[in-house]
RNA sequence: GCCCCUGUAGCUCAACGGACAGAGCACCUGCCUUCUAAGCAGUAGGUUGUGGGUUCGAAUCCCGCCAGGGGCGCCA
């Protein structure tokens, strides 16, 4: 926001050291920390700090804090600037009030739902998330990689990126003829009616439940696996059409979630492709076929690349009946991905933390074999979803939360919920209120919390709509709306925002928040992690009901309202734009 | 045995190597003829698992240890 004045300020500085043979070190500029004012701020401890490993005398805060007075005599007069203090080795520069205030909201409302977004970066990236398994039921354990992929890809393009957004279903495998031998022997000629996922899940689980008690069933399985491995017509007839159901279970859930997705890759379409790259890389001596002597097709990674310790260790990519694995398909879908998009600036693959050492070894076997897209690919880890005492999910153990159970009972919570708090609701407002809240509890928690940490669910936390939640955020999005409905006025219309020297600290803080989001949009897309972003649109919403608490808008004087309006109106903006890159949305009532 | 993640208020979690470590929940005390109280203000709560090291400065970086979780040739 104050680019112009900090480069005529380093520019300065970096005059005044070499005059006076003071070796700057690299300068960084940090927000205030201060409360009530805004500014900049830098120090001079490293440049101090290296001065006396010159051998200069002097205690490094005392240098800091001389260095610091030194350069504000220099910095007299910067236009936009309307103090300079140096103080216990920091130089604080506070921008003039008025002017700092109207370059962040007249570029809020000048930018609207662009405000925040970075330039474009001429990238094309392409996220793979989600990865539900056809023939499987869907639960709170498929949440987070869904709920995490789709704000990362909705980040990450607001930040100037161009996104490529896909899913890989595990379409195949022992869970498939697991489902097809109990559909065929239990549950032939029946159809899905509604509730499609829940109905595969179930009929999975009891597939799986009658071969445990049973092990006699074991060789109707493998009889049913080799006729699926022989393409059996009927039985790949039967797996196509089930298939179908699944996908458009995961339609109809993908759509409740609003989440969408670009491209689908298929598990069973890598199959014969990775077999081949398999067979090339023994042909050329990175893969060992220890088949001949009943093992499996092998990498010895760390053999290979001539190390002496443990760390990519052995991958299996075949095994020893020759059918594939995951990882067979996985190096046929990483090339397939750059063969469908040959620009690729990176390939990201959202996939829980249990499978890190598998995608290091993947993306470290292609390297080996000379695929050089191998080091655009990356491997975003996530933890898991486990429930009240540590209990993984698992639609075996029938330990399982429904993804669908767990929509339909947020969304009526938040139904109650809202006849509650605002009975004047009409019945469409209602709909999309409890729709917006119901899915905004659920999704925030797990986007405020460290990638890399475990989430608990428990249904009185998910469906807690209080505190730092995103029906809090949404509340003051709403009470925004309000206000400028109230007043009645385009703010756009309202002359450019001329605010007194004096504002209340309420207005203070909430003006320092909205200019602190456009950077943290940079910061969540760098580093991956939403976390950034629920933060700050809970600070934010934490601002402005500190603000609508403290600031009357619609009754304050003419020339206060004014201002006031336009604050409210750039604060529904960046509450929009924040909570939409959650995949949240933000109601005008509630 | 090797590798990865985690350890911060009673609980759940924040804090780009910098100025007094911050929120929410729970507890207690106040605030609705006002722009919706899904809210606000206040009280209280900490040797950042532990011992060293690096640094002017460490919750943050490095090493050891302790505790919990995960991963380590034919599961996905």
């Amino acid at each position: 926001m104050f680019e112009t004045e900090q480069n005529a300020i380093e520019t300065r500085i970096q005059a005044f050291c070499k005059e006076n043979d003071i070796p700057l070190a690299a300068l960084e500029w940090k927000p205030l920390p201060f409360s009530g004012e805004w500014g900049m701020s830098t120090s001079f401890f490293s440049t101090a700090a290296a001065e006396s490993r010159l051998g200069k005398k002097i205690g490094v805060a005392t240098r800091a804090q001389e260095i610091a007075s030194q350069v504000k005599a220099q910095l007299s007069d910067v236009p936009g600037i309307r103090r300079v203090e140096a103080v216990m080795g920091y130089l604080n520069l506070y921008y003039d009030t008025q002017e700092f205030t109207r370059r962040v909201v007249d570029s809020v409302l000048d930018k609207k739902d662009r405000f925040g977004s970075g330039p474009a970066t001429g990238q094309l990236v392409m996220i793979e998330f989600s990865q539900p398994n056809t023939h499987k039921a869907f639960h709170v354990g498929h949440l987070r990689g869904t709920i995490l992929g789709d704000a990362l890809c909705r980040i990450l393009e607001f930040a100037g990126n161009d996104i490529v957004r896909a899913n890989y279903p595990g379409d195949m495998g022992m869970h498939v003829i697991k489902w097809l031998w109990g559909y065929l022997k239990f549950h032939n000629g029946e159809e899905p009616a509604t509730d499609i996922t829940r109905w595969m899940g179930e009929v999975y689980a009891e597939a799986a439940h009658r071969i445990e008690q049973d092990p006699t069933f074991e060789a109707e399985l493998r009889a049913l696996y080799a006729r699926w491995d022989q393409r059996d017509p009927e039985i790949v007839a039967l797996w196509e059409r089930t298939r179908a159901w699944s996908m458009e279970g995961f339609r109809q859930i993908y759509a409740a979630l609003d989440v969408r997705f670009d491209v689908y890759y298929f598990n069973s379409q890598e199959e014969k492709p990775g077999k081949e790259m398999v067979e090339d890389l023994v042909r050329r001596g990175i893969a060992t076929d220890d088949r001949p002597n009943g093992g499996a097709v092998i990498v010895k990674i760390d053999e290979v690349l001539a190390l002496n310790k443990d760390q990519y260790r052995t991958a299996v990519v075949l095994r020893s009946d020759g059918t594939a694995l995951y990882a067979t398909e996985d190096l046929a879908l990483t090339l397939h991905k750059f063969r469908d998009y040959p620009h690729l600036a990176k390939s990201v693959y959202v996939v829980d933390v249990r499978q890190s050492l598998h995608f290091t070894q993947v993306f470290k076997i292609l390297e080996i074999a000379g695929y050089t897209q191998a080091q655009k690919c990356s491997h975003v880890p996530y933890e898991l979803v486990t429930l009240p005492g540590n209990v993984v999910v698992s639609s075996r153990e029938g330990t399982v939360v429904l993804l669908e159970d767990l929509l339909r009972e947020a969304t009526s919570r938040a139904r109650e919920e809202a006849k509650k708090k605002n009975p004047n609701l009409t019945a469409d407002q209602l709909d999309s209120v409890s729709k917006a809240v119901g899915l905004g509890a659920l999704k925030y928690p797990i986007l405020a919390r460290e990638n890399t940490k475990m989430v608990t669910f428990d249904w009185q936390t998910a469906l807690d709509f209080n505190g730092q939640a995103a029906p809090y955020i949404q509340y003051a999005h709403v009470r925004c709306n309000s206000i400028l409905k109230k007043a009645g006025v385009d703010p756009a219309n309202l002359p450019h925002s001329q605010f007194a020297n004096s504002l209340e600290p309420a207005e203070v803080e909430l003006i320092d928040w909205l200019s602190r989001f456009p950077a943290e949009v940079q910061r969540s897309a760098a580093e991956y992690k939403p976390l950034v972003i629920a933060s700050i649109a809970y600070d934010i919403a934490r601002a402005f009901a500190g603000f609508y608490d403290a600031c009357p808008v619609v009754q304050a004087a003419p020339d206060v309202r004014d201002a006031r309006l336009r604050l409210v109106a750039a604060v529904k903006i960046v509450l929009a734009n924040a909570l939409s890159l959650l995949g949240i949305t933000a109601p005008d009532v509630m």
